[in-house]
DNA sequence: AATTCTTTCGAAAACCTTTTCGTGAAATCC
DNA sequence: GGATTTCACGAAAAGGTTTTCGAAAGAATT
């Protein structure tokens, strides 16, 4: 394996030399600057890493932490498109990606391990010692969906989405309108509330306890529990405003298998937008979240967090109604 | 930071004893065994991963290189299961994993520039020259889904799975039997294929080439467009197996809109198991393919790689039929 | 008592970059 | 034409670990 010395002779330079036009910097001539990449052409030169993160103290190194947790994690379409995104951008910076587990060890004494250069919180529990161990150490951090001390957050208008939601249903005349909630652990399930009672407020309707459900996870299973307790009420919901696309599907089931028929029956309301959202039958009725947008956020703010700039502390980015055929006019 | 040779200071040792007990080595007695390791505990020594490196000519990391060939990648269930299960395993024996993206300057080059001792690739274009290169090179790979040369390959027993579907059908009476292929570039969609027929051969049933039709990708979509195909049939089948759960769904999908029951006039069987398939209505009868057995004898493949060790170059996992609500006995 | 063998450890080289600071030459200024 | 600045580059240190080989001391063998 030729190494940078090996460069330097043959261009008849010196290493530091090399290293400066790898590195441009601009204090060498343009002359010497070509012949150099030349050569580096030439025999495909390529830098050892490991001596790079010693020299320069830096890994170049994003570490991703996520627990299933809640049972949400890579299976779920929304982490795994944020992440994507989030990925191609500090790509784009000349960072790799690398997976953190918490096994065994400890968040923070693996990314120390590793000397990551920051890392994504994607989804976690907060309540884990060895994670609040990581976010309170000086190692910078940057999540989605767990709210902690000043940790920089990018993540969905939760309360404008839920609100569009509520106003969607009520314009197609319901009035009965339920929510399954996520776990109220979390943000989201919190806010999502939130969104709910305000779109109800705004609408003049009164809010009803024995109409708000809370799910233990973000999955079918549980949407599909808490919509037939729903169904047991003597007067049963005209529209259901759930939390997730994943539990919106375990509605959906639960609708079918008591012989109603979703969408005519009664309306329902996702929230994600996830990719099998227009795919299943009927095509659910959601706000979608902007991944893209979220991922690239996160990852420019990290990236400023590594430098040391200043950044926000809670960046909000809207939602989008996406009508489908879950929802309809009430008779 | 505290750092070897500070360890070293403190026990009154070289740092050539402090690095070889902690990669313990027998040469150092029990006694200042203990007492450097009391010492490392106490003052929370890490050792530095890039030192580690240069001095080992190994990264400890593994890449993962996928692209979101045919439409399946991280989203889709099986590769999130199947990495999720690799990287437990890689993970105990103390490596990371790290996302390794062909963007720019291509696979090769970038594991190299990382220096990874191993690659798993999880799904990607054959046909991709920069793929290739990097499967021709030295650098130890594994595969679940592209076979090539003589890279070790571990997945399920497509054709023992796709005749489990078509005995099952069989089973329930039914004759007219289609198929909605996956993309025959892809070793899924042949060998799927393959275990279709041999099933029919089995049942001494014709092999009808208008009741098979190949789907464009492995998504929701294209199950849904090759349905409306088979549905324009002149005698539309009762049974249809389907090549992944997702286009399963969208079979689903189109048969619910054209005003038909999906397991009761048409019989519907998917693969994979994806976590939907339980939760959706009618719940999908599939094949289980067993992604964490898969993802886990994956990891010891490679480790064997990596150390030299020759390895099956083909191992097979068996699926196991789970029948739900989609299908049923024909009338 | 002399020799050999084991055990335990250390000195030092090797791994490959980056970066600081100094140097000489050329260019610019008064 | 002398003083000053700019430019292009190099010598060498620093970064932290592993590993080889030799040395010393003690144990075992003749």
């Amino acid at each position: 394996m030729v190494d940078i010395r090996d460069i330097a002779k043959m261009a008849g330079v010196s290493t530091a030399t090399v290293s400066k036009v790898l590195n441009n910097y601009s204090e060498v001539s343009e002359a010497t600057k070509i012949r150099i990449l030349k050569i580096v052409e030439e025999v495909g030169y390529i830098p050892n890493s490991s001596a790079r993160a010693l020299s320069t103290k830096r890994s170049w190194l994003i570490g991703i932490v996520y627990s299933e947790h809640l049972h949400i994690g890579l299976e779920h379409n929304y982490f795994s498109g944020v992440l994507e995104a989030f990925k191609r951008k500090v790509e784009s910076l000349g960072y790799d990606v690398v997976f953190i587990s918490g096994k065994d060890i400890g968040y923070l004494k693996r990314c120390q391990v590793r000397n990551v250069d920051g890392v994504f919180v994607v989804t976690a529990d907060i309540t884990d010692e060895g994670l609040r161990a990581l976010l309170d150490s000086d190692i910078k951090c940057v999540t989605t969906d767990v709210p902690y001390k000043s940790i920089p957050l990018v993540y969905s208008d939760n309360r404008q989405g839920s609100l569009l939601a509520v106003r969607h249903l009520v314009e197609l005349g319901h009035r009965r309108i339920a929510h399954i909630a996520g776990p109220l652990s979390s943000i989201a399930g919190q806010e999502r509330l939130d969104g709910y009672r305000q779109g109800l407020a705004e609408a003049g309707l009164p809010y009803d306890e024995s109409l708000v459900v809370e799910a233990g996870e973000y999955d079918a299973q549980s949407g599909y529990d808490c919509m037939n307790r729903l169904l047991q009420l003597p007067q049963a919901p005209t529209a259901v405003f759930v939390v997730c696309d994943l539990s919106a599907l375990g509605v959906v089931r639960c609708i079918s298998e008591h012989n109603l028929v979703v969408g005519k029956d009664i309306s329902v309301v996702g929230f994600d937008d996830i990719e099998l959202a227009a795919h299943v039958h009927p095509a659910l009725t959601t706000l979608r979240q902007d991944r893209k947008t979220i991922g690239k956020i996160l990852a420019e703010t990290l990236i400023k967090r590594m430098n040391n700039e200043t950044v926000e502390e809670k960046i909000v980015i809207p939602t989008k109604l996406i009508v489908r055929d879950s929802t309809s006019r009430i008779d």
